[in-house]
DNA sequence: ACAAAAGTGTTTACTATACACCCATGG
DNA sequence: CCATGGGTGTATAGTAAACACTTTTGT
């Protein structure tokens, strides 16, 4: 940033802030999203954001949205991309941070501060979404899949404590893809990113007790990615 | 963004775009950077950039600045991350877009509108910059060596026609590492994403001459890539 | 004819994939 | 004892890596 002094006050757009909140729950993909009680798009659902305030950072704006408006917190958090088409708000001039986040399938999430309403939606078949929120939720659920293919990610979207059927039925849910149990199992753990624990978790049902393992937070969260290309 | 009115206008922040422009030359890689002739940070090289106007997205901002300062257009751009620390300017809040963009070897950069100096430096031993520029071109360097690997963004580097010597000699200066060539030419030229010109280019030296090829504009810029986890 | 860079295949090691049966527990 | 989900190994195919010599041109 060179030149020219900073901006008049009425030259500078607003700066919210966007999350995408992902968690895999009854056998589905799904996104938090929130009912918006004031115009514009009343009534239509949209990702949980606000803006930014003048002391925090963009980091710090997630998170607190996150927590005001849905009570979820605790949540794996990334920064997505900039959305900043100068007609996406008709209001004014918004420029957008998005953030995409993945939870525990186990996280409740409840209209907080607002009371308004709060509810996890399917990816695959949402409502109509307000502003340019479908845009952004496309976008960060290619990253998701994206991330999760070349990354370790994937441990954000269950509880600590895990079976690795658990774990392979989140990946085959997001992927929307059915895997090798013996390979996926196989590859996992020569990864070395589990540690076993010596609990076992009896099945709602019958069948044997599966052992428990939890994710290694010193471990490398990025695989090292052999070349691709060329 | 869902809570609250649009904030007062002395709540905004400035928001402004960064690009870090790349470039193989002189068997090196380089960015391009301007010296700062205004404060804060007089005298100190920065990236270029500046802030986004009120009518126009911020790819859009990012172009113009671009030419506007150094001279430079037809880039590849992207944009990369989002800065947006409250302490990173000591002229108050500003929040700034960071771009990444590649440009060919023999794009010439200098100084325009401004008159302002303007210079090539090579990443690998860079003055102290300006603001929190060392961060942004510390994550976007990475983010170059990390899409050269799993796409083919690379060709940006080049001009329209090239040997497939040139091509190999970027991927090693922007990797840091030897290559084989053998291996090299069966991937790229398996890949299917250059055309083959009927031309050859004469050394500048001796040697047999290189056969030209082009990039398919058409071709998929990104590789397939194979799952690498789990 | 020689210096300098371009161009070209094969062998070997590794990694990914496909695939079927026994085990432990609860009812 | 049977139904349910947990847990395990091997053979084959495909991909990546290592490696050295011949060809074309300018001087």
């Amino acid at each position: 940033m060179m030149y020219g002094d900073i901006p008049a006050l009425d030259e500078r757009p607003a700066v919210s802030v966007d999350i995408a909140v992902f968690s895999v729950r009854a056998q589905d993909l799904r996104v938090l999203l929130v009912r918006r009680a004031a115009p514009p798009f009343r009534g239509r659902w949209a990702l949980p954001g606000g803006f930014v305030r003048a002391a925090e950072s963009l980091d710090d704006a997630a998170r607190r949205q996150l927590q005001d408006e849905t009570d979820v917190r605790d949540v794996y958090l990334e920064q997505l991309y900039t959305f900043g088409g100068p007609r996406r708000d008709p209001r004014g001039r918004v420029i957008s941070v998005a953030y995409f986040a993945l939870v525990a399938g186990n996280t409740p999430a409840q209209a907080a501060a607002s009371g308004d309403e709060v509810a996890w939606h399917p990816v695959r078949s949402l409502p109509e979404l307000a502003f340019d929120h479908a845009e952004i939720l496309t976008y960060a659920w290619q990253r998701l899949r994206y991330k999760l293919e070349y990354t370790s990610v994937g441990f954000e979207l269950l509880p600590n404590e895990f079976t690795l059927s658990e774990l392979q039925s989140a990946y085959e849910i997001v992927l929307g893809e059915q895997l090798d149990k013996r390979n996926f199992r196989r590859r996992i753990l020569e990864s070395g990113i589990l540690a076993e624990t010596n609990r076992n978790r009896a099945g709602e049902g019958q069948g044997r007790p599966a052992r428990l393992y939890r994710y290694k937070k010193d471990a490398p969260t990025e695989v090292k990615a052999r070349r691709l290309f060329p």
